[in-house]
DNA sequence: CAGGTTAGCACC
DNA sequence: AAACGGTGCTAACCTG
């Protein structure tokens, strides 16, 4: 047994090595002594719990000043010791036990259900304390940082230099330090004891300073995090042939028009620099500049070439698409599927600092939408359709309950075009329902949401200013409940510095930004609406088919003869009633991929043509 | 040359 | 008086 001693806030702290079976006797006596609550963490080769070779190195248990490492690498005694503290401890604080759960069950045969009752979260406890992240003004919520405002800031900064001082004496980087570090190198082992020691202080710290309007959140919040924990490990199947396939049409795209563009004097299309200049040499005048002063070549700016047939513009345009879907979505999901073929995203359940979520790996959050390309590449499991369920107009509806505006609720509740409403408001009665005014209309009513003005509307419709001043306005007329609610939330986030959610959540507003308070107070609702929806989901037993959150929407991968009724049933669960208003889905059975319940009709029925031009589609692109 | 920042683009 | 909120990812570019 090897001791490491070190100074946090004042005391010595001890840091226990077991470096041979032997020395598990003093450790069981330790968890003997500790049974009631220990912190926990653990090290591993990298943050791809699932990716092919991937291996835990280390579980690591304290308290406050004592803490033990094991070496779970080398199996045996020190597997089974620490699968049987695990289980046998009745309370295990983490920072971020979503990571570890994970872990525990792929690479030690411990199942999340068996320790998600007794786990605690400082990141979870954290977020609720303040959301904020470092850049905007908080505490963040990584351990370093968290070290830094609540324990000890030079012990933050020893943590945060040592895995980087070790990267450079292996002579390696800061991602591969991890899996190349000497198991028992005595700066390992230091970083790695040190974390349950900083956890179990963050929690006494931290848990007094959660609001008490925020307490009841405390275990929704737990629950939350061990349902996305569960999505996390089942993943999502990845149809290899087809993704395979994709990604090789994507390369030819790219490298066709790669050769157009090069042609017209742009070696590189993704310089910015090398376009603009490209741009300018051919007679177009580049006006807008970016926060650097680059002349800025984006989307909006190539628009009207791209609309005028400027070859050039549209090689470019497409060349990048091709190749940054490929990159970013297509080649990420071959390279991290697991040996079941299976994509594990990972769901940060309590993100943002309205607590919206985040999702990365398989970044479900920003997939495209309207082309049915890249979602196409996940697939129900063997006899299973894939369904999704949404809210209808989520963001809308709670902002309707939240409001009290008699005129929004109304609409609702009689199922009333809620964009034809606005654009009479701002044009007249005589506007129909598939005219320009309806989108204009829905622009703002959307638009305004987000706290956007005349400029944005402005910006996106290509109206003039006085127009765009028109469906504003018609809006302000149309819901007048929704400028009071602003207007009230203004002032109580001046007052305070923040305001609080119905379900007792505080979010900062920043004092030069008070008009944001709308839109938090929304989108933060909102995403509590569908996390309510997860958890109830959860209780009814249908969790195992749950695969992605994105939002306001729930994708699941149900047994085909059952899936009308499970999406239906789904969407029951996930409907709620805020107050006077409903806020209810819409469950579309979408088939055998991702992506194909975008080809509906406006009533959410299969649009046949639809799907038969996208299979022609796949077929004439050699997809298939 | 590793790692941070910027520009751009994808979503709700 | 007016005010576009939140997220992730990549390639290029910049810096210590």
């Amino acid at each position: 047994m090897k001791e490491i001693r070190h100074k946090v806030d004042g005391d010595t702290v001890s840091i226990k090595v077991a470096e041979v079976e032997e020395d598990l006797e003093d450790f069981r006596t330790f968890v003997r002594a500790n049974v009631k609550v220990l912190a926990a963490d653990s090290e591993a080769t990298g943050l791809d719990t699932y990716a092919p070779g991937h291996r835990t190195r280390l579980w690591q248990f304290g308290t406050a000043h004592e803490s033990w490492v094991i070496p779970v690498e080398l199996g045996g005694q020190f597997a089974e010791d620490t699968r049987r503290t695990l289980l046998g401890v009745s309370e295990l604080w983490f920072q971020n036990g979503s990571f570890d759960l994970q872990e525990a069950d792929k690479h030690l045969g411990v199942p999340m259900e068996k320790l998600w009752p007794k786990v605690r979260d400082t990141k979870i406890v954290s977020h609720l304390v303040d959301p904020r992240g470092q850049e905007e003004g908080g505490y963040g919520h990584g351990l370093e940082s968290l070290t830094r405002a609540y324990i000890d800031p030079a012990v933050a900064d020893e943590v945060k230099g040592s895995m980087t001082a070790l990267a450079r004496q292996y002579k390696t980087t800061k991602a591969k330090i991890w899996e190349k570090v000497d198991l028992f190198d005595p700066t390992y082992l230091l970083y790695a004891g040190m974390d349950p020691i900083l956890a179990a202080r963050l929690a006494k710290k931290t848990l007094p300073l959660v609001p008490a309007s925020s307490r009841p959140l405390l275990a929704f919040e737990h629950e939350v995090s061990e349902i996305c924990s569960y999505m996390e490990r089942t993943g999502f199947l990845l149809d290899r042939e087809y993704t395979e396939r994709l990604s090789a049409w994507l390369l030819g795209q790219e490298e066709r028009y790669k050769e157009i563009a090069a042609t017209l004097g742009v070696e590189n299309v993704n310089s910015t620099d090398q376009v603009a200049e490209a741009f300018i040499q051919r007679g177009v005048k580049l006006e807008k500049r970016t926060a650097s002063g680059k002349f800025q070549v984006d989307k909006a700016v190539l628009k009207p070439l791209i609309e005028a047939g400027d070859e050039l513009a549209i090689a470019i345009t497409e060349a990048k698409k091709a190749g940054k879907w490929r990159s970013t979505w297509v080649d990420t999901f071959l390279a991290t599927a697991d040996e079941h073929g299976r994509c594990h995203a990972s769901i940060n359940s309590l993100r943002a600092r309205t607590a919206r979520m985040s999702i990365t790996g398989i970044p479900a959050q920003t997939l495209p939408s309207s082309d049915w390309m890249i979602r196409r590449c996940f697939v129900a499991d063997p006899g299973h359709d894939i369904a999704s369920v949404d809210y209808k107009a989520q963001e809308l509806r709670v902002l309707a309950a939240l409001s009290g505006d008699h005129n929004m609720i109304e609409a609702f509740s009689r199922d009333a075009d809620l964009h034809l409403i606005t654009a009479r408001a701002a044009f007249g009665e005589h506007i129909t329902k598939d005219s320009k005014e309806r989108k204009y209309a829905k622009v703002v009513n959307f638009g305004r949401v987000y706290g956007g003005g005349v400029k944005t509307v402005q910006e996106q419709t290509g109206l003039d200013k006085e127009t765009a001043q028109t469906v504003v306005d018609g809006f302000d007329r149309a819901y007048p409940g929704v400028a009071r609610l602003s207007k009230q939330l203004q002032k109580e986030a001046r007052r305070d510095g923040f305001i609080t959610t119905p379900s007792g959540r505080r979010l900062p507003v920043d004092a030069d930004r008070a008009y944001s308070a709308l839109n938090y107070l929304v989108q933060s609702t909102s995403r509590d609406v569908t996390c309510r929806g997860l958890v109830k989901l959860h209780k009814a037993g249908f969790t195992p088919y749950l695969r992605l959150p994105v939002h306001d929407e729930v994708v699941v991968s149900l047994p085909r003869e059952k899936a009308e009724w499970g999406a239906n049933r789904i969407g029951e669960l996930m409907t709620e009633q805020m107050g006077p208003v409903l806020v209810s889905t819409d469950p579309v059975v979408a088939g055998k991929h991702w992506g194909s319940e975008y080809q509906v009709d406006e009533n959410g029925d299969p649009d046949w043509e639809l799907r038969e031009k996208a299979d022609a589609e796949i077929k004439a692109a050699g997809l298939w």
